[in-house]
DNA sequence: CTAGAATATGCCGACTGCGGTATATTCCTG
DNA sequence: CAGGAATATACCGCAGTCGGCATATTCTAG
């Protein structure tokens, strides 16, 4: 009980469903893209997704200087449908197609490690 | 985005859920029902199936001096899928079984309309 | 119309969540 | 080691939430 209200108050913000959609798309985002895409502050992106990976719902990965976020795919089954259920909701507002155009632009992304 | 927002806010309360959850098995429940068996003062049940019923979560009808609250079947796919999976993980806490019992157990229930 | 049961609402105090600023920490570069 | 970029944390003030109490409202019974 307590367990399904936690996952659900960690969903119950606007910062933190954007992010997870983008992160849902992307595949892993770090810090500075959010905050940069989001437009908010660094300490807020920061304070966001530390109440995501406390309610499980993101791993983060260190990589140099920077830490990448990404969903997470060890929820249980209800968790998991939860997420799916509510980030359908969030791709349907116009609002994340905006932060998407706004990733997308966003100029010196950090490297991704696979790559050359 | 602020539609979701309102959603997964709605149901992130313990007694919220739990009414959900109890709306859910049993179809229709009145508010009396809910504050027997969730054992909350009636003013604290009330204001939280009004917080349901302004995310549109629930629907009431109103019959004889009982208001009877159920789970609302119009809502988006998404949020529909939201609140099918949050209550299949309440369903697993062994709090809502024991609500179960005593709402079973609560004496004197209001009789519903369709019977003699 | 009166009394009583069921429900809703207003008010208040305690608590919590959020953003902002400042600062600490970590890692890379030279 | 020094400097800078990226991230995390501490602290603060504000606003919203929650439960309890008292009260208003609605409906029924007589």
């Amino acid at each position: 009980m307590e367990c399904v209200v936690a996952i659900l108050s960690a969903l119950s913000d606007p910062i933190r469903l954007r992010s997870l959609a983008l992160m849902a798309g992307e595949g892993e985002l770090c810090v500075c893209e959010l905050t940069y895409t989001l437009e908010a502050g660094q300490p807020t992106i920061s304070k966001h997704l530390a109440t995501l990976r406390e309610a499980g719902l993101v791993k983060d990965r260190r990589r140099a200087q920077w830490v990448f976020y990404s969903v997470a795919t060890d929820l249980r089954p209800w968790a998991g449908r939860v997420v799916d259920a509510a980030l359908d909701g969030v791709a349907q507002a116009a609002e994340h197609a905006a932060d998407l155009r706004r990733l997308k632009a966003m100029p010196g992304r950090p490297p991704r490690d696979g790559l050359a």
